[in-house]
DNA sequence: CTCTTTTTTTCGAGCCTCGAAAAAAATAAT
DNA sequence: ATTATTTTTTTCGAGGCTCGAAAAAAAGAG
């Protein structure tokens, strides 16, 4: 369990950590890396040399942002792009995308289709993946072989190995092994994440400042799904991807969700919810697998317009909603969020709602450090996410192995 | 912020290994340790025998446990109990006690005092506090000199950084800077930690095999706390000692707490609101300070006996009891629950109306995970979670400086 | 063309861990 | 009583890693 730490554990920590900083930072000097590291010039020049004879970095010469001054000028070290190649595949509600991505992250292509993931068969769905794949590494030209690791993004949740979908609101099939199923078919690593979890890696990347150690992300959708980070690590369950925040009990024996209890917060902040509750419709009503955009952009334009349904249903979304950021913070102090997802549209309506509930809760006493920042479309911060975590396995496992091993020895 | 990993930070994380290893196994042997960390012969030797020199280890001679067998016997290593010594203090509702314990963790002296903790004004209550100390200090026959840290466990919410009492159910002052106000009393290191977690790491200490990864520990009493361990680290918010399950919301706008909100699950499930409602009280009448056990008993034997106001009381505290904790699993999947303090002497009456709950939540799907274990005398534990607390602190600090940099190094 | 400044590499010193071999300390066998 | 065997622990040399200091490299300034 609590392992020792071997002597050669060191350079492969040292290592990760120098092409964890490349990354980071774009386009590091090794004099850069020293300050971000803490190494010392030796060490960095001796890991970024041979990192370079491996193929896993290059020097990049003239990259425009190096400042004209006196004394040897720094020579910028990035990515090699050749170093390797991942896959990324994001299977949403009726939308099947996949990224070929080189090393230093650009993509190579691109394809997106859309696909009735309702009503297909369980094979026709694994069949729709494995096509996406096979085209996309096609248009890349680029073979299976050639893949260092693949990610994949679902709705849904997932299990805490990342190699299975155990339930997704996208499809009536449950238990859907992708890992197994593509590893199998293509030869690569394959993991299985949640796409809000990919959200909240992205939102990271992007905002290194606002989103590091604690903070929140909320889908807002037809369903209601969040990423949690906390201590600077994606927070998942046990057993699956956890964070169901979305199925915390707002209301005991309330309203009907689509995930067949009662009372859930998504009950009453989704958009099938938010629906159901404008129309007049009763709150046990069968929820709509699927809510269209125009159709709530109608409902939040009631709303705004005048008091009525429309408004007490989005006033109740936000209620449930901040009642249950409320319980969150209750448990792990009050944090930033990011509100992401088509909701992001109405958000004008609903946040009054959302400060009035958590003004009643235990994280009221926080009200400063609760901001919302809104991001309407999910799907570039999905698809980023899904490539860093790709490309920082490839770091870690392939170019610095060890480096798990050493992590856990440090925590255990 | 991610800092490289120098090379003596080796030497300092392996010996920090072997200390705990040592405190974990009680007296192992070097091969012991050998297999335990996972390290050489050569470097348990070399660690183990500078350990010894120093005075933190001791080789102890016939342990009885010793197997007789051919071969060199094995050399137990245990803590050598002079290497030093800690303190800690428990001040709970009318209650605080003080112990002075060695480096081996066993108790030196002990003291424990009634005070009307509700009543007494702040600075009575620290003069209480460090009254104690010298009390209990001079029991020991030590000098405050001699103690390398203490750590103080109270009821109530403390900042993250283990140094002031934020909010306590105790008495009606807040924000006690207890380890300020200590550290330049006395000159040693204090933390101020909650009781729950207190509990939480005792409970880890004891039965490791159930009691790892993840679990949680609920205290029923007046209040409802919570300790939790996730990824085998004991769970802290970002400002608070967070985890205040008690005032995740279980009803908007429902029963009120003794915190001020409405709807709390403590307002259900704390004895002040079984009390209330099992007399026929509004559930907005203001909350007891503390109710005795007798009264306990007596309710909880009116619940067993017949259908009635009693019964529904109990009843309503297990539903919230268990919507809380399948809000709980639905954010972190389910773990097992180590249910302590005297609401457990009720907890017959209780379990059934919380595993109904927890079964119309997420985490019903997991229904065989989640079991209760039940613990009546809490006090037992916080003071062992207390001693566990300072002495792993001392053991890291003081004879293995760095590691906690080289820990935070490979989290980065 | 030389001086100054800044970045990067080189080199030796000092630790640390490891494996192999030796030493130590007991029991079992002769 | 002495030798063989077994198991634990220590010793010792090899190999690696990081570090600081010094050297080398590569530019602008004068």
């Amino acid at each position: 369990m609590t392992m020792g730490v071997r002597h050669d554990d060191l350079r492969k920590r040292n290592r990760a950590m120098v092409i964890a900083a490349v990354r980071r930072e774009g386009q590091p000097s090794r004099t850069d890396l020293v300050n971000r590291t803490g190494l010392s010039h030796s060490t960095i020049s001796a890991i970024s040399s041979d990192l370079i004879a491996e193929g896993v970095l290059r020097q990049v010469k003239g990259t425009g942002n190096d400042i004209v001054r006196r004394g040897r000028p720094q020579v910028s070290l990035g990515l090699e792009p050749r170093a390797g190649t991942v896959l990324t595949v994001v299977l949403l509600l009726n939308t099947l995308s996949a990224t070929v991505i080189d090393y230093s992250g650009r993509t190579i292509a691109e394809r997106r289709e859309r696909l009735s993931t309702l009503t297909i068969s369980r094979d026709e769905l694994v069949d729709a993946v494995c096509a996406m794949v096979e085209g996309v590494l096609s248009d890349s030209g680029h073979e299976a072989g050639d893949v260092m690791r693949m990610t994949m993004a679902v709705q849904g949740i997932t299990d805490s190995d990342a190699r299975a979908l155990l339930w997704t609101p996208i499809t009536p099939h449950s238990g859907i092994a992708f890992a197994d199923l593509l590893e199998n078919r293509f030869g690569f690593p394959v993991t299985v994440q949640n796409d809000c979890n990919m959200i909240a890696l992205a939102l990271r990347a992007r905002d290194p400042e606002r989103y590091r150690d604690n903070f929140v992300t909320i889908l807002l959708s037809n369903g209601i799904g969040m990423g949690l980070v906390l201590r600077g690590e994606l927070f998942t369950g046990a057993y699956s991807s956890g964070g169901e925040f979305g199925h915390m009990i707002h209301r005991p024996h309330g309203a009907l969700c689509r995930c067949g209890r009662h009372g859930c917060i998504e009950a009453y902040a989704g958009n099938y919810a938010i629906l159901r509750a404008s129309e007049g419709y009763s709150d046990q009503s069968e929820p709509d697998a699927d809510v269209d955009q125009d159709t709530m952009l109608r409902l939040a334009g009631d709303a705004r317009r005048q008091d009525g349904p429309a408004r007490d249903a989005f006033t109740r979304a936000g209620e449930a909603l901040g009642y249950g950021l409320g319980s969150l913070f209750a448990l792990i102090d009050p944090a930033p969020v990011a509100v992401v997802g088509p909701g992001t549209l109405a958000f004008d309506i609903i946040e009054p709602a959302i400060r009035k509930a958590i003004a009643q809760t235990a994280g009221g006493q926080h009200d400063a450090v609760i901001s919302f920042d809104l991001q309407t479309d999910e799907m570039p911060l999905i698809l980023e996410g899904c490539a860093r975590k790709a490309l920082e396995a490839v770091d870690t496992e392939l170019f610095a192995p060890g480096y798990i091993n050493a992590m856990q020895a440090a925590a255990g």
